[in-house]
DNA sequence: CTGTTAGCGCCTTCAT
DNA sequence: ATGAAGGCGCTAACAG
């Protein structure tokens, strides 16, 4: 198959110069009042010879790149693949291309990787942020990248960003658990510090102060939103003298290895144990014991995210820092047991 | 923060030529004779103004980009989602960056991926290709641009891939349940063409053949590697007069669709009807009925696809075309039952 | 209506 | 041991 790899060859074949094509090609053939004739010539040259510009070329000419960096703090965790996907389709839609970082949740890994992005001269950044603090990210947004954040926010920082509201979603979970009966309730967290851990946390902890239920704070445990951190937790609270009689997992994956946990000691959910995980995914229903959880718009996060990115690259809205929290559902199943008082 | 975005600034800033700096920061101050006192002073004055150089424009002028296209058929299924994660992972730490693509497992759609991909300049591609048809992939190879194929493979092309071996999963599943005594066993397919589907479904058939049970063609179903496809075979069987006492389902997304249909009509997993999920994941040992599956390495196929990639692009295999397949393992839990013959 | 040319930031050949 | 300058492919300002 004939190909071509510059404007030049295909302006040389054509016996054009080089800028009527370009002109042509990139849709202002008109506005130059180049002819009908000339123009078709132009596709049709171009096609034939399966001709369409250089993107590094042209990133580096017009210093815009059509790429958006992503930065996931774990990409195999399918509540984070299912918003890449959204975010992706979304961004293709639109002309960009996707670059993916997986910051494995690690904060050094993150730093480096927005170095990186802003090497690569991306036109603005997604990120779900690993940490605490933040400086790393809003320097990159002073170098003049537009940064989104999603998941997570960053506080005492204006970034834009776009989440779940996780207080209410841990308010309504533990407030089930109280109408239930429940009284001491243990709380699983995962990394402590992150905006979406720390407000689940809250949630859970004022749910049972409005319910004048004290809080433990040896009931408070965890390191990290992984399956293993849940297995080793849960395991921690059946070694306890008197164990809770109710867990709440702040994610799919904590809830999994509880699961395990629990099997591995021969306890049902929710005879012995009920719980209730923070995250609906596609198996929540089928599990041993249909699972209650708390439900995050997925895709609406996704795609704010990516459109309010796409508003501050075009500067659409000139100042407007979008800060926007999605209603989160409960969704009743069978993992909650009713308690005599 | 004091910064400096080009080598020109840099350069004047020191007092130095473009080159000698240029040279410096690649590491060739040796090999060019350039005193330590100067490389010194580069290398600090870069660190100090934050500067390392525009990805952009070295990619044009070196015609490589440290980029890899990723094209992956659904991103939010975790079975890629894993894959993707080491195979980004593998990449950064070799320096690449990576292109995410989610073709929706639709044809025409990868194939305007890969031209995409051609038009970013990168430097390889691994695909995990949605079609029977392949000449796309064979086209974008033959432009110089090096092609891995994973989980799946292309038929009549020379593409090098790796992939589970699908056959000896589906065999090893199908004679699992011949040998509890199943006669009368459903397939539910994903795409059909697909490689990694076929030699599942070809598996599936001899190991019948083997066993001299006669293989029935409507027991072989389905349409796409969904959740719904496998809900909606799911109710088709159970519509059946005389339902199949075994599901094989071709993947993690079926059978969780198989599941919502049997539990739907109150049937129970194993009693009512045995089932085998292709593709282990982290939720299948705590299904309603822990689920016995097929699983497949996928670190392993991220691993070794990127590190193949990267031998094509510095050629230290010159010719050689890696054709990788991997073992799968039959996990046994209690989704199948023993049959009385 | 079309063409010439500068320059985006970088690396490298050639020159000294 | 260091520098000057060309050119990667593209777009747009300027010039007809």
């Amino acid at each position: 198959m004939k190909s071509v790899n510059n404007i030049k060859e295909l302006a040389s074949i054509l016996n054009l110069s080089i800028s009527t094509v370009s002109r042509v090609l990139n849709g202002k053939g008109k506005s130059f009042r180049i002819s009908e004739a000339t123009s078709k010539k132009v596709f049709d040259t171009a096609k034939e010879y399966n001709y369409s510009p250089n993107r590094v070329a042209r990133g580096l000419k017009l210093e815009k790149t059509d790429t958006i960096g992503l930065i996931i703090p774990d990409i195999a965790n399918p509540y984070f693949g299912s918003i890449a996907k959204t975010i992706e389709v979304e961004a293709r839609k639109n002309g960009y291309s996707i670059i993916l970082c997986d910051s494995l949740d690690d904060e050094n890994t993150e730093a480096e990787l927005l170095q990186l992005l802003a090497k690569r001269k991306v036109d603005g950044i997604i990120i779900a942020p690993t940490g605490k603090s933040s400086n790393h990210v809003t320097e990159i947004q002073e170098q003049g990248i537009p940064v989104m954040v999603i998941d997570r926010y960053l506080p005492d920082t204006n970034l834009p960003f776009v989440t779940t509201d996780n207080y209410l979603g841990a308010l309504l979970a533990t407030e089930h658990f109280i109408a239930l009966g429940h009284r001491n309730i243990a709380c699983i967290q995962g990394i402590n510090g992150v905006s979406a851990n720390n407000e689940r946390v809250k949630g859970y902890r004022d749910a049972l102060q409005k319910h004048r239920i004290p809080v433990s704070e040896t009931m408070i445990m965890g390191t990290d939103f992984g399956e293993e951190n849940g297995y080793l937790q849960t395991r921690k609270l059946l070694a306890l003298p008197e164990h809770p009689t109710a867990i709440f997992a702040l994610s799919n994956l904590i809830s999994l290895g509880s699961i395990r946990a629990l099997k591995e000691a021969g306890l049902t959910i929710p005879d012995d144990i009920s719980i209730i995980s923070f995250d609906e995914q596609a198996w929540s229903a089928f599990l041993t014991c249909p699972m209650t959880t708390v439900e995050q718009p997925r895709e609406e996060i996704g795609r704010l995210a990516f459109g309010a990115l796409l508003n501050i690259i075009d500067k659409v809205l000139p100042e407007k820092t979008d800060k926007i929290m999605l209603q989160p559902r409960l969704i009743l199943r069978e993992s909650v047991k009713k308690i005599l008082k």
